[in-house]
DNA sequence: GGGCCAACCGTTACTATATAACATATCAAT
DNA sequence: ATTGATATGTTATATAGTAACGGTTGGCCC
């Protein structure tokens, strides 16, 4: 089962660990399924996994790019569609850019904290949200597929560096 | 204050009523604030708010351009800009998309309910789901600044047209 | 009324994001 | 080896949004 907190890496963490663990994770589900993760497909998922932050696909094919051939963009946008498929990316509409997912392998409804100042995104899994909108959905007869939840802010990080309290917000 | 319902307009109503009802509350209320709703301004608040559902920056500019000179992309973004800051359009990031305010004049943080058959847009503006998000991400220590919130789902109206059940989410 | 500032609007060019259409290559089952 | 499905490459294009700069308009002060 999916537990609802949202973590925030510590600036210090063992960013090779999470790759390493996301990888295999990729791996082990992907052959679970006979679905094809091909060195092209791991690449775009080893980048997007570089760091917690949310990343552009142009920002993919500049990383691509680096030593090889540039690719089309289309071919960034299979990977990730493709990625996405198997629940290994995440999509952020608010701010046209992709992110690992944090726990692979549950089917969650997932809801993001994109934090304004280093972009980094935290992945929480809450049943309250997820509830409370389709309560509010079933009374306008509203029947959901696909709830979007992604919350601009600023995360635990940034604000221990800048002392911020907690905003009362208007 | 705000409640929280949202509504499905239903199919036969009078939306001549629905625009001059929002003409008036955005005269009153950019008068009320020193802010010019210019005829442009109006023009494009209009078209917005032909109908219910979410249209796109371009289909604007295509509305624009009938019998007059078509206008520049960034004519349209800016009269979008003022009318979002007046709280009067709200933007739909999940579908590029803008759809006039429900409710203008109250501060609301509002979730939106988006028919993916008709593009029919409802407003919501639920505490239950508002605070199920500053829950969450206070339990992470992430500042909330602006919640975005859209529903993909099916609304009331064309689930009756196909005679839908509620469906069982996965 | 004339001068002035701020805002609004027009024009051009451009950046960023994403997809269509079609050709070629690779895999994997027979 | 043949074949069909999946994946990738190539080119072009669609869609969404912004920058920079100049001209116009409306209100305000003297």
């Amino acid at each position: 089962m999916a537990h609802g907190n949202a973590a925030f890496p510590t600036p210090g963490h063992d960013h090779r660990h999470c790759v390493a663990t996301l990888l295999a994770a990729a791996e082990r589900l992907c052959n679970a399924r006979n679905a094809r993760l091909t060195a092209g497909r791991r690449r775009v998922l080893e980048i997007v996994a570089e760091s917690h932050s949310a990343i552009g696909a142009y920002d993919i094919i500049d990383r691509l790019a680096e030593g090889r051939r540039r690719p089309a963009p289309v071919t960034v946008y299979r990977a990730l569609d493709f990625l996405i498929d198997q629940g290994l990316v995440h999509r952020l509409a608010s701010v046209n850019a992709y992110v690992a997912c944090a726990r692979p392998s549950d089917d969650h409804g997932a809801q993001f904290l994109i934090c304004k100042r280093c972009r980094t995104v935290a992945e929480m899994s809450s049943a309250a949200v997820f509830h409370a909108i389709v309560d509010g959905a079933d009374a306008a007869g509203f029947d959901v597929s696909a709830p979007v939840v992604e919350v601009a802010g600023v995360c635990v990080n940034c604000r221990r560096e800048t002392g911020d309290g907690p905003t009362r917000r208007r």
